[in-house]
DNA sequence: TAGATGCAAATGATATGATCTTTGAGTGGA
DNA sequence: TCCACTCAAAGATCATATCATTTGCATCTA
């Protein structure tokens, strides 16, 4: 997998984060995303201290973190107070973990496929006349690469080649929060693999449509890239509508 | 102006948080994003306490959180490590803000101004088949005040309709994420009418195509709906454009 | 001389306990 | 009934101390 920008990659999804801040905050934070500590509810900080044996600097730190992606608010007084996820940093990244890691999954699917659906074509539009010569020439490869681990069955290979693709795409688009969304998308696909939630042999239009994004952006022809990625998207969205029937539905819980 | 939901009304940008904890990641996050402190960049903890007369705990708090964001990185025996620009969560509206007040206000500007073409039409493609029948006819109003607001000349009240007006349309699309971004697109509208960067006149075009927006999303036609929203944006676009060659160029920035 | 090894200083991470500030709630008087 | 006052609870901030890890350098060995 020819790495033709390394310091771009490395998406690091900081996993084994082993301090006593990452460790409380990762399990409050899941708390929360869960549904345990529904909005409304009161902490305090003695209380934490307490139940997680670590001291009041490790508690507060954790606290303005939570804070800051709109999970708590702290009234004197009242204690820490759950806010309703209508205020939540829905993009933060951790974020996301944490709610692909719980109950409200299909959800967050969705919500992030929908997003997709929404950007990723307008990005294809963009990158067909902002991508360089180079990358360009990437591209196509990596869409014939598809094709091959998609004919051979190659699961694993298929899925990271995917990643790939997508993340090259929305680089090029030179739309540096087009960029960010890539560790979204990346989210989304692999915790689709993970819960099986794909079909075992990619579908033969999928494996053309990527071929014809990557081509039309070689070319230059923004609309039709647009027009592409369009469908490969609806494409995506079906197959993730008929999860939410497989699975009893998307929980909706968007607000 | 009829709130018909009040409780989501209130986009509190939190102005005047006065603790010495925002007052310090407030000074440091301005810092960062305005290129003093470039990536690389090594501070470290007694420093800034001493520079900011503040305690350890209030720095390591800021820290954490600007950690959070992916602007810092803390390195045993080496210090602070500012992160480069790459790494930065794009999307927390704290970082917004800092960014539109930097020097590089353009280049934020750009970005989510791409975003919101990306994402709005689709938006209002979903509202079309999501929206309630009270929103609908609320919305149709809003635009009928946008038109009246325009033809008076009253750029106050344009701005805040047409905040509003998309706002609603976020709202409608039914996806939290979506919803997310209306802040931002409040931050760009607002951001705009302070520096001066819009035509006093509201084209007359831009109001005929509010309202047929919120027609097409009224009677449930999404392609409408989409297409009228992809004209609103296309002329957002070409404002911002040319705003970008008076005031020498959109500072590119983007990696 | 080159490379491995070990020590110690630098610096963040965590702990602890005290003091300051804000604010909700109760209390009492008009 | 309502307003003003008081008090205490809880977070906010501070100061200091100890622990843990990493890096640079000196030292040692082949």
């Amino acid at each position: 997998m020819e790495p033709s920008s390394p310091e771009v990659a490395a998406a690091s999804p900081l996993p084994a984060e082993s301090g006593l801040h990452a460790r409380v905050l990762d399990h409050l934070g899941t708390a929360i995303c869960g549904g345990e500590l529904p909005p409304g509810s009161v902490l305090n900080i003695d209380e934490l201290v307490e139940r997680y044996a670590v001291s009041r600097s490790v508690v507060r730190e954790v606290l303005r973190v939570l804070a800051s992606i709109g999970f708590i608010e702290a009234r004197r007084r009242v204690g820490v107070l759950i806010r309703p996820a209508s205020a939540w940093n829905v993009f933060d990244p951790q974020v996301i973990r944490w709610r692909l890691a719980s109950a409200g999954r299909m959800a967050q699917l969705r919500s992030i496929t929908e997003l997709r659906t929404a950007v990723e074509p307008h990005a294809a539009f963009l990158a067909a006349s902002r991508i360089g010569r180079d990358e360009a020439s990437d591209l196509v490869g990596l869409a014939a690469k598809m094709w091959a681990a998609g004919e051979a069955g190659d699961e694993e290979r298929f899925l990271h080649l995917d990643i790939e693709f997508h993340r090259r795409v929305l680089l090029a688009s030179g739309n540096e929060m087009f960029v960010r969304l890539q560790e979204l998308v990346a989210e989304v696909l692999t915790g689709r693999h993970k819960h099986h939630l794909m079909p075992h042999h990619p579908h033969e239009q999928a494996l053309q449509m990527h071929a014809d994004v990557a081509q039309a952006i070689q070319r230059r022809d923004g609309e039709r890239a647009r027009q592409a990625m369009v469908q490969l998207m609806e494409q995506a969205f079906d197959e993730m509508k008929s999860l939410w029937e497989q699975t009893g539905g998307p929980e909706h819980g968007t607000g």
